[in-house]
DNA sequence: GCGAGTCATGTTGACGTAAACATCGGAGGA
DNA sequence: TCCTCCGATGTTTACGTCAACATGACTCGC
């Protein structure tokens, strides 16, 4: 049996030793010519580099791992069906842990309510449970992620994208308050009355930040408040509001708490016939790329979601190196978009 | 200085080796128990438990991962800027390899002709340079892949999720060409004399397929194949190739290659005061889910993205373990979804 | 009652890398 | 001329895990 052979070696490249023996070197030697070391003759390093791409020598990052004590690699925990907005912060971190030389760890979270994976089962797959990265930062409204079955092992250093300031790491995350004061504001100056709200999920902080700060500019200006109503960040649910909304003469203006609520929201005011900005103006939160071209138009409030990404990466990777821990919230400002869902009151 | 100790064992967890020393057993039973394997006394299973709690053990994986020769971890090259449908399909590749015990690993490509990052540089930098994967799958356009500064190593299991058939690596896709069929044949069906479209960029293999098939089934039907337009799959694209639609009185249907370019379409149309359905049926692809609540919702071809993230994943898992290599590509069947963006042509 | 078989557990070594230390030849200073 | 220092290179070892083999206790069948 000696097919039995090829099998076994089978996944397993070239090592150090290998590019050492054609090399005519130590191992060492080449282990300095891969860290980029200055202390090798410039003729070895030439052997050694030919050497390399002779055998095709690629560094194997267990071994280096294992001896260094360190992954370069952070893990990214997701919720399984990643928002909008998180999909480009996640793609902001994956750029910025990349250029400085972290991998990216994709750890989706499954909610515990609807998977009933149990026991040894879920901690084979729970890639926390095994020592694989140096780090990681949280993608997940807290909220869901008391429900998930991660636990962070202690010890760990964590950066948490949320806006939940009693929270035990360090943070990072769009400044809702200030973005939902520029929404109303912007609503309020353009002559209105009042302005209602549909608000995101009641356990989500971001959206009671966004909702908080939406009253509190009212009360600043000595508005009435009307009821609020709340949707689940879906285009649905913002479609069901509108319809709500879309029967009541009294609102003139509305701060939806992101875009996709309200996409449906402007489609069930359509579907009442009442007109935009004519009747009643929209502001959304998010600023996505469809937003330009709803119809009409989405006046919005910016998030710089790319922002977000990168700045908990550096939190990140500070903390894992030096391990500094500030605890000092982060926050980036938004801006806001004016387009055509927005006008003044008919008078 | 005994100030240096501490730093010195610091991030660097218990080992088995502390398990061990404390339940009173070899290296090798905590070994075996922290496997799950069956040959190990109740009693001292327990004994070893316990005192994995106690220090808080967790495996290494780099240790375990040089040990095996193998990662339990698969990369998935992303272009930097994921499309929609790549995130939905990123989304199931992940829980899909998280669910068969395998790790992902998120690699950005940047775009050759945008970053400089040159010579040793990037080559610390591309995570494929070193061995961390045990195969990849590829999220991005091969067009785009080819400009990018990623070259596969060789013998590293692949499979690529786009269109082109001429592929040395196994491939799973949306059917694109049933897809573009479906929409097609139902605005034919519904009366009209021939149908317009807008496609994606012409490097796009996707693109491409739609745009072939779209044409083969005019000229099945003996319909006249009328001029394309080209977009670059954004919302603004459609609504620039939206405004000379809306001039063109002739133009009665519109397949769009995709729901963000239909939205941008469905804009210029309005602005135009075309009416739609009435004047312009317009079908898009993807069925992204703000689709359902466009103005007015848009009929147009659902992908299945979770299926194909699935059947990527299972196949580079097989190719991993069993070494198969079946370059019988997949195609994963679409649906059409019909809502209000269609209608028979004005008599 | 004794060899064969079974099962829990221990011991050894190797995976690929890189820090720490050792070696060696030559440059420079007295 | 001899000693020191430095820079290039080699040797040893440990990182944490687990397969392979070794050991020893105990059971079973005849």
């Amino acid at each position: 049996m000696t097919a039995e052979e090829p099998l076994l070696r089978r996944r397993r490249g070239p090592s150090m030793a290998d590019v050492a023996r054609l090399a005519g070197v130590s191992g060492q030697t080449v282990s300095r010519v891969a860290n980029g070391r200055h202390n090798v003759d410039e003729a070895t390093r030439d052997r050694v580099l030919a050497a390399m791409r002779e055998v095709g020598y690629r560094p194997n990052s267990a071994a280096r791992a294992l001896r260094n004590g360190q992954f370069r690699s952070i893990g990214v925990i997701v919720f399984e069906l990643s928002s909008f907005g998180n999909t480009r912060t996640l793609d902001a971190i994956a750029t910025a842990a990349t250029s400085s030389g972290y991998a990216v760890n994709l750890i989706p979270v499954l909610n515990a309510t609807q998977g009933t994976l149990s026991g040894a089962f879920d901690r084979a797959f729970n890639r926390l449970g095994e020592q694989a990265v140096d780090g990681v930062v949280i993608l997940i409204e807290a909220h869901q992620l008391d429900e998930a079955e991660v636990q962070l092992p202690d010890g760990l250093p964590v950066v948490v994208v949320d806006s939940n300031a009693d929270f035990d790491y360090p943070i990072v995350d769009t400044d809702q308050a200030q973005g939902a004061r520029l929404a109303t504001e912007h609503l309020l100056d353009l002559g209105h009355r009042t302005v209602w709200h549909l608000g995101g999920p009641a356990k989500s902080f971001a959206a009671s930040r966004r909702l908080r700060s939406w009253r509190q500019t009212l009360m600043d200006r000595g508005c009435p408040v009307p009821p609020v109503l709340t949707g689940d960040w879906s285009a649905g649910s913002g479609y069901e509001a509108g319809r709500e909304l879309a029967a009541d003469p009294d609102v003139t203006a509305v701060f939806v708490a992101n875009d996709q609520m309200a996409l449906g929201l402007l489609r069930a005011l359509h579907e009442h016939g009442r007109s935009i900005p004519g009747d009643v103006s929209v502001v959304g939160f998010d600023d996505m790329e469809e937003a330009a071209h709803f119809w009409p138009p989405l006046t919005t409030i910016r998030q710089f979601f790319a922002e977000v990404g990168r700045r908990s990466v550096d939190a990140l990777i500070s903390e894992i190196q030096a391990g500094e821990h500030h605890h000092q919230p982060v926050a980036v400002a938004t801006e806001l978009v004016i387009r055509e869902s927005t006008a003044p009151p008919r008078s």
